[in-house]
DNA sequence: GCATGATCATGC
DNA sequence: GCATGATCATGC
């Protein structure tokens, strides 16, 4: 048969270290590999059930393309410049896949780093030409045994790149100012610095500090992963760009956040009303929506949760309405988190950490004025994240909801009307974030890993962390909103 | 008036 | 139907 001949042939040339000469004869080979798995492919290969973490990426460099595992800093081809990474998807209910994860490139060498210029860098030199293979990652299959579902090489456009530019000149900065142990995820848009090593505690010098700090490594933000993902699957975005023609020139010598925060300029201190009459749109103050909708009008875009380079760089939108006093009329939620989930978590691998760390925000910020929305004036846009300090400060309230939930002393009492109070650490107790109620209603529960002692309910309305109106507040306060 | 608990509403 | 963003409502 010609498909067994063919099968044979190919795992003979790997055997033999093949060599490639051309970006696309690399790619062609990948390609080979699409809607099969790695033993399907080479069912005689050594090494198909290796269970190790980072399984896929070796099985894939060692079995499909014959060469030796290595982790020098040259790309994996090194005379054609293209690095070849396995990448993880995950399929949702409607049958469509997302990256499961960032994409790690290569650990921060924060010593070398400050000496750099981004086209002559370590990591555009081995990160420029990506080939990539995507596989569905579950858990019950070994790494031989995942199926490939996309693969290719992937290229940057010209206004990502600039984004990437921009990122990485912010990183190498943060660096050369001697706060490495400052850096988050959440600094940048498509690319990221996120934590890495066996231990996510693991700590490296850094050059103009006696601190040290976290190692990192440089990473696509998975949400610029499913960017990619979604060019692969041919899927036309028909997302509008949240950038014109003009906007993408601007960003040679603009930064990102700046050629955002320009289109909100026409429109500060102007009541929603106008705002709504400059745009020539309709405004219904009664929608939960409104005021995101109103956001979405002066981006210039149809929506901000569909806004590609919105969500590729991680970025949520808020719209806060300042009190008079300067607090923000409401705190800011998160998902909702599982009860069982948490306690079994280390802070470091947590879901807390990784939104605290990985979220943007941009936030939209209004005066409410004397509290009708027709006094409500635009303030002023800002990016925000989160810094490192008070991330630590938020982890005090994840340790403490843990704590709760392990003891299951969680029903404080039960007012007269069946209101519940619980002891999940609440705002008055905390200075960055608490945890409040998020479901439905209050029948809208979850399961507890140990059933509450008063009660004995072993279900609990879904719970998630805020933050704090009062921290925003005073966020926004020392941005000079 | 604010903090906390509860629920609405949109989009997938 | 559910997840999540947004906001309401009530007791202290």
């Amino acid at each position: 048969m010609f498909f067994t001949d063919f099968t044979r042939r190919i795992s003979l040339l790997t055997l033999n270290d093949m060599k490639f000469n051309t970006k696309s004869s690399v790619e062609a080979h990948a390609q080979l590999l699409i809607g099969k798995t790695i033993r399907e492919l080479h069912p005689q290969a050594t090494g198909l059930s290796k269970k190790h973490k980072g399984g896929f990426g070796h099985l894939l460099e060692e079995v499909h393309f014959g060469y030796e595992i290595n982790s020098r800093s040259e790309a994996d081809f090194k005379e054609l410049g293209v690095e070849l990474k396995g990448a993880p998807l995950r399929q949702l209910k409607s049958k469509a896949y997302r990256a499961k994860e960032r994409i790690v490139l290569s650990i921060i060498d924060y010593l070398a780093l400050v000496h750099q210029t981004f086209h002559t860098s370590d990591f555009w030199r081995k990160s420029e030409h990506l080939l990539l293979v995507f596989y569905v990652h579950e858990k019950s299959r070994l790494p031989a045994d995942r199926r490939i579902m996309f693969a290719g090489l992937w290229s940057y456009s010209e206004a990502d790149e600039a984004i990437i530019m921009q990122d990485w000149t912010f990183i190498r900065d943060i660096v050369k100012a001697g706060l490495a142990h400052e850096l988050s995820e959440g600094d940048t848009n498509y690319l990221g610095a996120c934590t890495k090593g066996a231990n996510k505690s693991s700590l490296r010098e850094q050059p103009f500090s006696p601190e040290l700090a976290m190692q990192r490594a440089f990473c696509l933000k998975t949400t610029y992963v499913n960017r990619i993902v979604e060019a692969f699957q041919r899927r036309s975005p028909d997302a509008e760009e949240l950038f014109n023609e003009a906007e993408v020139r601007a960003l040679q010598k603009r930064s990102f956040d700046e050629v955002v925060l320009d289109k909100f300029n026409p429109f500060q201190g102007k009541t929603v009303a106008e705002i709504a009459a400059d745009l020539n749109v309709e405004l219904n103050p009664k929608s939960k929506s409104a005021w995101a909708a109103l956001t979405a009008d002066m981006l210039g875009v149809k929506s901000i949760k569909t806004t590609p380079e919105l969500e590729k760089a991680n970025i949520t939108v808020k719209t806060i309405r300042l009190k008079p006093n300067g607090v923000p009329k409401e705190s800011i939620s998160f998902p909702a988190f599982h009860f069982t989930e948490l306690v079994e978590e280390d802070w470091e691998e947590s879901e807390l950490f990784e939104q605290l760390d990985s979220r943007r925000y941009l936030f939209v910020v209004y005066d409410l004025g004397d509290g009708s929305w027709s006094q409500m004036r635009l303030k002023k846009a800002v990016f925000w994240n989160m810094p490192q300090s008070d991330i630590q400060k938020a982890r005090a309230t994840w340790e403490s909801t843990r704590s709760t939930l392990r003891t299951g002393k969680i029903v404080k009492r039960i007012d007269a009307n069946g209101t519940r109070r619980d002891w999940f650490p609440n705002m008055s107790e905390t200075d960055v974030i608490h945890v409040r109620p998020h479901g439905q209603n209050r029948e809208d529960t979850r399961p507890l890993p140990v059933a509450d002692q008063l009660t004995g309910l072993s279900d609990f309305t879904k719970q998630c962390f805020w933050l704090n109106a009062t921290y925003i507040g005073e966020v926004l306060k020392s941005k000079g909103v």
